[in-house]
DNA sequence: AAGCTAGTTGAATCCCTCG
DNA sequence: TCGAGGGATTCAACTAGCT
């Protein structure tokens, strides 16, 4: 499938499988930067029930010093150990110096820094998508933000050609989604830029296809994985019709 | 001290101490929230980087340098402990449902997500401090924003008088700051707003004073502890010079 | 328009170890 | 005792958009 796509669109594919055992089947050295916005909470948990948790384990602490770790992390730390997982593969197929854009939200972006530094990279930073319009919430502060938590695959020398980046980006959420967390598509193009031109973008859970599309727009290629036959089927259609309007 | 300024001014004080000595003489129950920004730590990987004192960590500024201040120098493993404990102490004399919120930076914000969490708080959010200017950094995302971490001790019912408050703050750092560190008045006064009307709020490390100014500007009682005497001074000058100038 | 940026980089230097 | 090598540390140059 994909060398088909391949064919038709040298600079991008969209190919269908499960990105722990897609990603070992590449190359080392192929890719210049990883950009990808994972499942943030494979366990998925409600809020109130984390807060329940939380709140009875705590309750009872006393006086005595805390416990080492939060005990209602179970989801979480698989969760962690599994962004860990594919993170590595991911990095063991980019060069040396490429970057990693992970999207995380606020809950997740402890596990995400953890993973990401257990799977090798440097953590470098972490970047704000200020989505502006989330709903309020009385009496709290209002979620209205997303974290893209970024790194390098070891040294990252300052001479690359790339230029200085933005660190908040206020763009509000896409009408018309295909995908429930698809990212806008300016916010996209914004994030790739942090590649060499004309560099090689993985994206291990390319959803709706906007990281692939926003590469191949700024003059990237890149390579998608998305294990949902129903994904891999539109990103294509989507991307295959944006680019065909755009050009 | 205290006693004294309490006399004066009854609506706030700047106590000269250790936040973690000072805390344990309150009694429960004395406050609606906690408040704060403390020292970040957050210095270079190396131990030698953390080592070094502010003055010389902070030596570009030149002569025109505000003073040290202390407890910006511990490696991660042991700030981590250190902010659990005044949490701990803070949240003991806290109110059942206060709100707490601690600016942090990106490298510690998962170290503060720990520490909140296994001092009892529940983790409610982060929301975000956009700075707007930053150093830029070529070929990489610049590190533009502080997080505020934010939680309650234990549920924090959503009937509180309090309105729904943003998830981002964007304001430019103030000019002719006292402290390094020292916030924009005005997103202490938005940040302060989680707090019940009239509350009492708790700032343990109070630095120029600005949680203290923004409180009692927006009608709440406010404590602060500062270990610097100079900056316990400073702070005090400041608040007397701007309720006065403002009223 | 000038001045700022809770900094970062890489090269030079220093220091210690080992053959 | 010397020199090479590696790790630790210091230092000055630097960056570009925002206020």
């Amino acid at each position: 499938m994909s060398d088909n796509i391949t064919a038709i669109h040298p600079s991008w594919e969209i190919i269908h499988g499960d990105a722990l055992k897609v990603l070992r089947e590449f190359a080392p050295n192929t890719f210049d930067a990883v950009i990808t916005d994972p499942p943030y909470a494979s366990g998925g948990r409600t809020q109130a029930e984390k807060n329940k948790s939380t709140d009875k384990k705590y309750s009872s602490m006393g006086e005595s010093a805390p416990p080492p770790f939060d005990g209602d992390s179970k989801d979480q730390r698989s969760w962690t150990r599994w962004a860990a997982e594919w993170l590595y593969d991911a990095r063991k197929v980019c060069k040396p110096g490429a970057p990693v854009c992970m999207f995380i939200d606020w809950r997740q972006l402890p596990a995400a820094t953890d993973a990401l530094q257990w799977a090798g990279w440097i953590w470098r930073g972490t970047a704000v998508w200020d989505k502006g319009n989330s709903r309020p919430q009385k009496g709290r502060f209002r979620q209205q933000a997303e974290y893209i938590v970024w790194g390098s695959n070891g040294d990252m020398p300052i001479s690359r050609p790339v230029p200085c980046l933005p660190g908040v980006f206020k763009y509000g959420n896409p009408q018309n989604r295909i995908h429930l967390t698809e990212k806008p598509l300016q916010l996209m193009r914004d994030v790739v830029k942090i590649t060499e031109p004309g560099g090689h973008i993985l994206d291990p859970f390319a959803g709706s296809g906007s990281t692939v599309l926003a590469a191949v727009l700024e003059g990237y290629s890149a390579t998608g994985i998305e294990v949902t036959d129903a994904y891999a089927a539109l990103s294509r259609e989507r991307i295959e019709r944006e680019l065909a309007q755009g050009a």
